[in-house]
DNA sequence: ACGTGTAGTCGAACCGGTTCGCGCACCGTA
DNA sequence: TACGGTGCGCGAACCGGTTCGACTACACGT
């Protein structure tokens, strides 16, 4: 079953087959005629090994992704699922490799053993060893998220900074004066993850420009946290009257947090920030916010790496998307007094992030 | 930076090299360690392609997904991540690929092109061609999920019925008479998926063994769909006081509409099923659930597959897991009336399953 | 009738590894 | 000293494709 035997049953040579084949010499259409008929008699295929020692490519793009360990944002899973998709639609093939943890052989196999002609790099950090990894050994790849300094490196990333700012200027538009960001646990920020950093200074950049109070929670990815860290802020913080986000596993809590403090949305809190399309309708109410676009994020990153591989010499290039804020019903008018007064009282405390100014 | 290079630069020939690597044959203490110096030095890694072609194994296994269209659900993407760890403590690279939809290129090239030596198949559906198609072309493979019929397939699969079964076995005996199922969406079960099919065949078998009343409801996999179906189950069947689930996704909808109606889990309304322990755990109250075992699963998929790969001449196996139901706090004892003259009256309206007996 | 060009095909080399068979040097033993 | 065994290394063949250069046959223009 290997390109020998074919090109026996259709006696001619091995290279007409391949010629045949990949139409790279014309070939009389008599004996590729010939050639076709005994491959599809015979079910044949081409060995893909074979194939990638002669060609040099692999036809395979290597995705790199956080270890399974830190449980995946449903953000991150959209985008491998649409990542995958954006491969088949190229005919491309893509090779699965985790990262960090004890899981790095699996992605130093991936840069140096020739397996890949290409690499997406996910959660890149401001500080990423793997980036300098990869151009090491001059591997094509194209980063989700981009680390501080980026010497020549090609990436594509959502403007979180850009986003959040839109949402508290919309948040200051309808009167809120004292409002929180809901990042990313403290762990993951402080282990330099972009999209906390850089919706801290969206957030403080707008806090700062429109004379506001603002408050950063650092919360954990779960549910749990986010009613506990909704929890503490409303006892501590009772003038806050709306919420930006950015972590989007924690919405459950929040919403359950609200509801047991007897707040509605909007009408005595808003609520918005940067959200997978799916959880923001998800939500009641259906949640105002920067749509994540990780459809078009995986075909902008596959399109970027296919040129490169096609073309390593190409003059670097950064895609920062910024979607736009889908108004849906979850933000309103700041409540005319600050709901502290109707609300239960319970004792002050600290909520878990600190204040801001 | 091939063996050749190595082989020049270390003085011995290309053979040497690869024993050393290897370790197939005695290769000396002093030329070892000279060969391992200049690999230290040039940073040699063998290409994969090379190497597969010769050795006639990738050393990479194929995971095949279901489509991103249809969105992959939260316990899908847990397996998908163990498969990922587990195969990387093996040492084997994962391809993924999309089957169904327009993707059956990617599928195609997987089980034809030896691009893998065996595969991981998930989402069987009780008739599945790609089972046949495999077996066809002898590719090595075990199943998550297993089709009505298995002649000798490799297959891991969790025990919905039995887990069902005894959920409903639970309620009864704390009391509930009138028990609903809330299955996955009607598409999926109509097109023949699985685990819906054995639900509902555990439910039955319970609800006529212990005569109970029993509903199914066919519901679509997001909140908004679990919020409709309970809101219309509890306005048409007021009598149902406990509901079994194996439809997580739907689970914040299930929350709302009950919180709508007035009802308080557990007092006034249990529920329970099989559930990522994850998501039972978010959920307020905690949910008695049976939690599924992705990473076993994931574990012991991949264990069997590498010994399918090791010896095709195996008798085929199956493992059905059957995980223990942990008890939190969403089941307890049935409400002494039905709550349905407590709830304020709806008209009542068919729910959307139809009723079972 | 004779170069010239071109379409169609073949054989051989090559991609970068692994493995088999063989030869050489060295050992202990008869 | 001759001999069989063993440890170590070499060269060549092979895995299954692709591609390059060359060769043949035929059509064309002069």
């Amino acid at each position: 079953m290997n390109i020998g035997e074919i090109a026996r049953r259709a006696g001619v040579s091995r290279s007409t087959v391949s010629y045949a084949l990949s139409g790279n010499r014309p070939v009389s259409e008599a004996t590729r005629k010939r050639i076709q008929s005994v491959i599809d008699e015979l079910g044949y295929r081409p060995n893909a090994s074979a194939r990638a020692l002669a060609e040099g490519r692999t036809r395979t793009i290597g995705l790199v992704i956080p270890p399974a360990s830190s449980r995946l944002t449903h953000m991150q899973l959209d985008f491998v699922g649409s990542v995958v998709d954006a491969a088949a639609k190229a005919d491309l093939d893509v090779l699965l490799s985790p990262s960090g943890g004890d899981h790095d052989r699996s992605f130093e196999r991936l840069v140096s053993e020739s397996r890949v002609d290409g690499v997406i790099l996910m959660e890149i950090r401001m500080e990423d060893a793997r980036v300098d990894r990869l151009r090491e050994a001059r591997m094509p790849f194209v980063g989700i998220g981009h680390p501080a300094n980026d010497p020549g490196m090609f990436w594509v990333d959502v403007d979180y900074a850009g986003l959040i700012y839109h949402c508290v200027r919309h948040l200051a538009d309808l009167g809120h004066r004292d409002i929180a960001l809901l990042n990313r646990s403290p762990e993951l920020v402080a282990a330099g993850y972009g999209p906390g950093h850089r919706a801290r200074e969206g957030f403080m950049r707008a806090v700062t420009e429109l004379g506001l109070q603002g408050t950063e929670l650092l919360c954990g990815d779960d549910a749990r946290c986010g009613q506990e860290c909704i929890a503490d802020l409303l006892a501590g913080r009772p003038e806050v009257t709306a919420l930006a986000t950015i972590n989007e596993a924690a919405l459950p809590g929040v919403q359950r947090a609200l509801q047991e403090a007897g707040l509605v949305i909007p009408r005595d809190f808003s609520l918005t920030g940067v959200v997978a399309s799916q959880w923001a309708e998800d939500f009641r109410p259906p949640l105002t916010a920067a749509d994540m676009p990780s459809d078009q994020m995986a075909a902008q990153a596959m399109a970027l790496l296919v040129e490169i591989i096609r073309d390593p010499s190409m003059p670097a290039q950064h895609i920062l998307m910024s979607p736009p804020i889908s108004l849906r019903h979850s933000t309103g008018a700041a409540p005319a007094g600050s709901h502290a007064a109707i609300r239960p009282v319970g004792q002050p405390q600290q909520p878990t992030g600190g204040g801001l100014s």
